[in-house]
DNA sequence: GCTGAAATATCCTGGTG
DNA sequence: CACCAGGATATTTCAGC
């Protein structure tokens, strides 16, 4: 038994990488496109693919909107403190909150942190208000999202290698 | 000239809706299965999808990663405060730090916040010493992401209705 | 926006190193 | 065990209406 036991799972190699990094960008290019540029046959990155689905890597495929195109020209980050039990359970308690894009549970300063979206700022009033509503443990601190200049970025291997090196020093 | 002339431009329609949240459910579905959903035949579909990118309302279609599969057990928010100058070029500056995954500058409290990604506490050590040698100017707060109970939720034509009601009373 | 046909892509089975 | 090759099936796309 040996240290490749551990490794028996050789986990992703380079070109299951580069289908992660094609489809991060392009979900809906076909496999014989993605097997052009990995330099593999189609049913082999089909195989690949539903290996990487399989194993949860992939979690879905997405078709990424624009909420300003559609109306929302306002978009705010709402940071919230709480009391323990309220928090534990925020992510029920927002899930009537259609304009709650994100919510996390935080550790640290904040309980939580919300994305939200509004079309003016009296429905991101309206929303707040909603929010506050849900328990009178629960204060906020709302930020307006300026400009958003890099939004869900890939993963990448050249990330994972750097990574790796950080582990190893 | 009537009021009627500033809504020539029907905006989108309740089928256009349907296909936008079909496609962020599942980006990969095809023409015909998203014309059985809304009711239209497959060409019908492919010209309101083909209009909508255009629009800019849909701006991609991305694979959905769960990072902790990859070994991204740690998942971190960063509260950025800085000067003016460095504050403004935010998204510049982080693009050469991959672990950042998002980038948003802010109104409010803090200047900017980022979502960062990291496998381990050396290693999200190492992606906040990054961060700072970007400039002296950088005071930072990052918060553990515990729990991420809604994530990128879809926009849909109930949320769009409501809306409507808070801009109207 | 619908129908029908051509081109293309996907899926499945089997075969090879 | 992973990859490639081929044919059956389904989908996208472009005509014409």
């Amino acid at each position: 038994m040996n240290a490749l036991t551990f490794e028996s799972k050789p986990a992703w190699d380079t070109k299951d990488w580069q289908l992660l990094e094609a489809l991060q960008q392009d979900a809906r290019q076909g496999y014989a496109e993605l097997g052009r540029k990995v330099q593999l046959s189609a049913p082999a990155v089909a195989e690949r693919v539903k290996r990487l689905e399989e194993a949860g890597v992939i979690t879905g495929y997405r078709a990424a909107i624009n909420p300003k195109r559609l109306g929302y020209d306002i978009e705010a980050m709402i940071r919230l403190r709480c009391d323990g039990g309220t928090c534990a359970r925020v992510g029920q308690l927002v899930v009537g909150i259609p304009e709650v894009l994100d919510c996390r549970r935080l550790a640290g300063e904040d309980s939580a942190l919300l994305r939200v979206v509004a079309m003016s700022i009296a429905h991101l009033e309206d929303v707040l208000d909603r929010i506050l509503k849900i328990h009178s443990s629960i204060s906020t601190t709302t930020l307006i999202v300026l400009q958003t200049s890099h939004e869900n970025r890939p993963l990448t291997l050249a990330m994972r290698n750097a990574a790796q090196l950080t582990q190893e020093r």
